[in-house]
RNA sequence: GGCGAGGUAGCUCAGUUGGUUAGAGCACAGGAUUCAUAACCCUGAGGUCACGAGUUCAAAUCUCGUUCUCGCUACCA
């Protein structure tokens, strides 16, 4: 492996709508910032940009929630975010945000290119249009009944109360947000990156170059979406919040987020040049630059598939990796912010980095627990309790007592001064101990080139295991019992002692410069005990057993971590339970968007008034079911004979998960008789059964008190 | 239903191209020790490798089936 020229490490920009929780900083910042650490140790020409994604209609959305602007919103959450992430030891070279012009402009040009270049398609189509407010929508600007579960509020691109997404045009009785009218169907003109005309190189880059040396599964996903077929995607919006469409006939457009998103590594890289007069252009078009996207897997097609081709495209240089992360939960259960149920990283930082006894050793305990269950292969799992024991059993028994052991004995043993080691002296096991120190460098190092994170902590902790062992079978202490008649320790002993302690001061730089990547605070930390310059980090000096010059005098020892109490823990859990269920509660009473929503949909759940010829329109029968069987490959539909009295039709119903067929057959049902025909799974349905749902989800005919005949009308 | 990733000790996870009694850390039990934040150190117990077949001299590892979890996707008039 030859080391490229220059790094350009990137950390998925954060969408600007809310607080991030430990999840994303799992998934996507700790890792880069562990490896950009790393490399940066070793004087490698690196770069590490992030900033906030700002633009989406989830912004303006989040303003209406706030009631405010779609500016004053990622005003609000840009600043905290890049504090939350320098509060955990998170140091990217720059923060950007995607609302700074110099992004824009840098969109603008790589839009205009691809344009240029005719990559890019044009199609037009019909989309919903407010009369009133004179503008396209955004399907999160569109609400209506969702078709899955009839919540009224549900937005155009999802339900929130059944999580299905949707588009638009299922909704019923779709509604603008912006005015509150019905929107009309308008032609509009659209931009299209045409992926499907990119297949052969995706499946040739990824599913053979980077088959072996990209995570099993992110290739796998990958090969997912090109088997699955790929589309031309949408570059372009209707839309007033976001970069503009750099075309005169394009007024009103904007670049849809995912396009311009990316390209905001790409501005945050010239901003960063900018500042520190380099030159942007080698970090993305030279080919020795090795780039690297951090990422969770919920942006694996974003990453793997989209972007590279758009930079391909446009002529930039392709990432060399994706170590995406798989997802991480939180006792028991996937993380959600609509749930509740999540550690925010602001909820941690004010919890126990700010608090009297926590300070940034508390930032490091979280990076080091995140790291020792990070989501490599798998998903993984947070609990408070494995966070605690972790802290406990490892930071502060294994690696701070190991360090502060050393520390002690050498004020006690060796006057507060580093001892000098005795070659002569030198033993198999001091020598076996140097070697292991030596060997760990190589191990972690390995390991981090391959974006093992959790192996390579593992790594360092164990040469901690080594120190503890090594002290154990020396036993200093014991040795200094070895006194003459004046109660001066005598010569052998005293020259093992020294040898002991030597080492182990050794190995305690060591330990600052091998954790340092992964817990930055603590191993400054241990240069200030050692008293030494930073400068020690580097990791060149890993390995070396020169580190600490004989005769210095260090410093009195403080403990690097503290214990963290079971009350601590019970606290968090109750929180957390408690804000989860206070989420659920409000929920029922007040829904999910109750705030800025129109009136209707807020405080009743009740459709807008209709007059009686409406309704008279709605033909319904009770039908009598005659027959019942699933249809094949489908998880929901049943497909019916309902008997209506006059004929009997087939009927395809979505309500395979609550009744087996044969249970139905023989009961009477409500039937919409005038409904227009619908094919499904190729099979015509002819009418639609009325279920009701109740509170847990389950469905329930409605049909008459006692049986009647089919084909009686209902009114 | 399709595609992808998983199901290994109480917990969190490793297990390279199939090869001797399946590993680590934590937790647990016993012992030893006191320099250290009752920390460290040593020893030990603990697994039908989701389940069932098959290929093989040999399967956690390969094949097929079943089942469960996660993600994407399809079906809901």
């Amino acid at each position: 492996m030859n080391t490229p020229k220059r790094y350009l490490i990137t950390s998925a920009l954060p969408y600007a709508n809310g607080l991030k929780h430990i999840g994303h900083l799992a998934g996507a910042y700790l890792p880069a910032d562990i490896y950009v650490r790393y490399l940066k140790a070793q004087k490698r020409d690196v770069v590490f940009v992030c900033g906030s994604d700002e633009h989406g209609t989830a912004i303006p959305i989040q303003a209406t929630k706030e009631e405010t602007t779609a500016r004053a919103i990622i005003d609000k959450y840009h600043p905290i975010m890049k504090q939350n992430f320098s509060d955990l030891g998170i140091e990217f070279d720059i923060y950007h945000r995607t609302s700074d012009p110099l992004h824009h402009e840098t969109a603008q040009e790589f839009f205009t290119k691809l344009n240029d270049n005719g990559d890019l398609e044009i199609k037009e189509s019909e989309q919903y249009f407010d009369e009133q407010a004179n503008s396209f929508l955004a399907d999160r600007y569109i609400k209506g009944t969702c078709p899955n579960c009839n919540f009224p509020g549900a937005y155009g691109d999802q339900c929130e109360n059944c999580g299905k997404s949707l588009s638009p045009d299922e909704l019923i009785n779709p509604v603008s947000t912006l005015s509150g009218n019905p929107p009309i169907k308008k032609l509009t003109k659209h931009w299209y990156l045409p992926l499907n005309r990119h297949e052969d190189f995706l499946r040739n880059w990824i599913l053979k170059e980077h088959a072996s040396d990209w995570r099993p599964t992110v290739v796998g996903q990958c090969k997912s979406w090109i088997d699955g077929g790929l589309q031309p995607r949408a570059v372009t919006r209707d839309l007033d919040w976001g970069v503009k469409v750099p075309l005169k006939e394009a007024d009103g457009k904007v670049l849809y987020v995912w396009f311009d998103a990316p390209i905001g590594y790409i501005s945050a890289t010239k901003q960063w040049a900018l500042n520190n007069e380099k030159d942007w252009r080698p970090y993305w078009e030279d080919k020795d630059t090795k780039l690297v996207h951090f990422i969770g897997k919920d942006n694996i097609v974003f990453h793997c598939l989209i972007f590279p081709v758009m930079l391909k495209l446009h002529g930039n240089i392709l990432p060399d990796n994706v170590p995406s992360n798989e997802f991480m939960n939180l006792e028991g259960d996937k993380m959600s912010t609509s749930r509740n149920w999540k550690l925010d990283m602001q909820d941690y930082i004010d919890d126990f980095i700010k608090k009297e006894n926590g300070g940034s050793q508390m930032a490091d305990v979280l990076r080091y627990y995140l790291t020792l269950i990070a989501p490599e292969t798998k998903d993984s799992e947070f609990t408070w309790q494995g966070f605690q024991d972790a802290n406990n059993s490892e930071l502060v028994s294994i690696f701070g007592n190991y360090i502060n052991r050393s520390l002690v004995l050498m004020h006690k043993l060796c006057k507060g001064k580093v001892p000098p080691l005795h070659n002569d002296g030198l033993t198999d096991l001091d020598r076996a101990t140097i070697e292991e120190i030596e060997a760990c460098k190589q191990k972690v190092e390995n390991l981090l080139e391959q974006y093992k994170f959790r192996d390579a902590l593992f790594e360092v902790i164990n040469l901690a295991r080594t120190g503890n062992q090594y002290m154990q079978k020396k036993e200093p202490w014991i040795l200094a019992k070895q006194v003459d008649a004046d109660g001066n320790v005598i010569h052998e002993a005293q020259q093992s002692i020294d040898n002991t302690l030597h080492i182990c001061l050794q190995l305690c730089a060591n330990l600052a410069i091998l954790i340092n990547p992964f817990l930055p605070f603590t191993a400054r930390k241990i240069c200030h005990l050692l008293k030494v310059v930073d400068k020690i980090l580097d990791w060149k000096n890993a390995g070396k057993m020169k580190l600490l010059s004989v005769g210095y005098t260090l410093r009195a020892p403080e403990l690097l971590f503290r214990k963290i109490e079971d009350s601590e823990i019970t606290y968090q859990l109750e929180k957390l339970k408690a804000a989860s269920v206070k989420r659920e509660a409000s929920v029922v009473s007040d829904p999910v968007t109750a705030k800025t929503e129109e009136p209707v949909a807020a405080n009743s759940p009740v459709k807008p008034e209709i007059v009686f010829d409406d309704f008279a329109k709605i033909d319904l029968k009770v039908g009598k079911i005659v027959s019942a069987e699933k249809v094949e490959k489908v998880d929901k539909l049943l497909k019916l004979s309902v008997d209506l009295g006059f004929e009997t039709r087939t009927i395809v119903s979505g309500i395979a998960l609550h009744f087996a067929p044969e249970e139905i057959v023989g009961k009477q049902v409500t039937v919409v008789t005038n409904l227009a025909p619908r094919k499904m799974r190729g099979i015509e349905s002819n009418g639609m059964i009325l279920m009701a749902e109740d509170t847990n989800g389950k469905l329930h005919f409605i049909n008459p008190e006692t049986e009647i005949d089919p084909g009686a009308g209902v009114s």
